[in-house]
DNA sequence: TTAAAATACCTTGATATCAAGGTATATGGC
DNA sequence: GCCATATACCTTGATATCAAGGTATTTTAA
């Protein structure tokens, strides 16, 4: 009987005619979500970065030599919108983690660089973050995380397709 | 190889001192829950309302008679800081969907209830959500949506102690 | 009784986000 | 070659959120 249970009994006993179940899973993973980025801001912000911030020189560094990206290749890969991505590539510039060029093949856009002070300072992040995250996970067992992967996976595929 | 696989991978290439496996867990979670609230957020705005307007409202509602919490109540319900909920509730008034009276039993603070107009909306609004939630989760058997239900709660447990 | 501490809620200032629309450049059909 | 359309990115305006701090009231305890 967890806070969510409590939610779902609210509701059966105020609306009967409803069938809450599935509010039941899509509210864990909301509670989740917000507890798991709570915990995840915290090593970010050790090292003066936010989820924002990290995404996009995550998104740089795991891409290999020579760490760049156009700007809408990183609004593709993180899922949000141009405005967005302006904002954080000037807040980024500012802090001197990326660099931008023009883009030689396309007059209309630029290339985004992972600057020499942004490679060093993601490659440390990185390993704090993912030691984080196996903090984070450490209360299920490996199979237990296995099978949730495969369904979060399932689940997922509904909404990104391949 | 989903989306999160090839991020996976990505980073294995790149970074192969690094166990990134429960990234592969938490990404997912990431992306599932922007997924489903950008379809939930639909179903919301066709009331008028957002996440932060309908979580009040409904709060209030499946409370029960006589749908009225205080500010403080809601803000453990909703677990959002005491600047928000003074925002989403100014909001809400200004909508006419709730009143607020002063705490009879204590001179600090009020009640927030639902006016009649925020009783009828929510009580329709409710009844599309939980539609639009059957509908998001329609891509798992109900076994595999029970089997989901458990990892999840047992995960969230470690997060939300009883 | 009364002063200190706790509580309830609001205000302020900063950041992140999106949708809609704007400007510059590239591309494709004629 | 040239114009219509598509693309790339930025700007603007609005909303949501939080952290930190402020004011009023209640509770605690000397």
């Amino acid at each position: 009987m967890d806070h969510v249970d409590k939610i779902l009994a609210q509701w059966q006993k105020e609306r009967p005619d409803l069938d809450v179940a599935p509010m039941g899973t899509l509210g864990r993973i909301k509670r989740l979500h917000q507890s798991l980025m709570r915990r995840m801001e915290q090593t970010w912000a050790a090292y003066g970065l936010n989820d924002s911030s990290f995404d996009v020189l995550a998104t740089l560094r795991r891409e290999g030599p020579p760490y760049a990206l156009s700007p809408s290749d990183l609004m593709a890969s993180t899922m949000v919108t141009s405005g967005t991505m302006t904002h954080r590539l000037q807040q980024l510039e500012k802090a001197g983690l990326i660099e931008r060029v023009k883009n030689p093949a396309d007059g209309r856009g630029f290339l985004i660089s992972l600057s020499d002070k942004g490679f060093a300072l993601i490659d440390e992040v990185v390993a704090a973050h993912v030691a984080t995250q196996a903090e984070l996970v450490s209360g299920l067992s490996d199979e237990q995380r296995a099978q949730l992967d495969a369904l979060l996976k399932q689940f997922l595929a509904e909404f990104e397709p391949a």
